[in-house]
DNA sequence: TTGTACTGTAATAAAAATAGTTACAGATGA
DNA sequence: TCATCTGTAACTATTTTTATTACAGTACAA
């Protein structure tokens, strides 16, 4: 999740530089320098979130889908996050181990506590005030 | 480093439950269900983070460098992490473009923050803290 | 009603990151 | 001097991530 947040973050702050105004997949590409359809794919998630509307069509393009006031950085974080941040086993360790046994149990805790801290100050932060550094 | 943390933990796990003896990386890598030359990897990256001492040669193998209650879970994160948490963006963004030109480092600032946050939570729990789950 | 400029999405390919393997030199103790 | 272990490098395989291509569908406007 890690280059999808930065994306993220990065379309959401053009569209709030560019105050109510339609942008394209194409122009956001350019700033971000990346694909145009990769960002499509992550505009998309974005609309499913709730975090921004699209509108079909010559003339179409993405824009907010609520003021940016209103849109806190923990939201655009959970939006993109899939994955715990410090990992899951990938392969299952030894059961019959004590150790191995119950790692992933233990492991999950810390995951979700950190998960939380993430979410608490993430949410301190909405994207107007991330936003407005960039002016 | 997803899954480098999780094996990091699960091994100093390991030493510390098993309290002072000398464990082989093929027993480790028999807990974790992983490859032993990958654990020796890790191990030796533990090492030189002072968090284990090794011994060579036959009766050789790995034991906690310290005691237990002396490490902390924030200390076998630094050891083990590399790269920023949320990410820093591959691609170099547009340079003509106000939030292009400022995105990486106001994404460093976001990120350095989680971080610290990190490694305060981390740093309060002890590895003896947490290993005492496992008894 | 037709052309143009967009989104939406799937299929696929390329690249990068991660994990696993093999191999073997060197250390150490029995 | 043999057996058992670490240390490390070189390499391969796998998985994940990112990029590309392609095209159907929508909306506006002349």
């Amino acid at each position: 999740m890690n280059g999808r947040f930065q994306i993220a973050v990065h379309i959401m702050t053009l569209l709030t530089v560019s105050e109510g105004e339609q942008l394209s997949s194409d122009y956001i590409a350019g700033s971000i320098n990346a694909n145009a359809a990769l960002i499509r794919k992550e505009l998309s998630n974005l609309r499913k979130h709730n975090l921004v509307s699209s509108k079909e069509g010559k003339a179409g393009g993405y824009t907010l889908a609520k003021p940016a006031q209103q849109i806190t950085m923990a939201q655009i974080y959970q939006a993109v996050k899939q994955d715990s941040i410090l990992g899951e086993a990938r392969n299952a360790p030894n059961p019959a181990c004590a150790v191995g046994k119950n790692i992933n149990k233990h492991m999950a805790a810390i995951n979700t506590g950190i998960d939380d801290l993430i979410n608490k100050k993430l949410g301190m932060q909405s994207l107007a005030d991330f936003s407005k550094q960039f002016q």
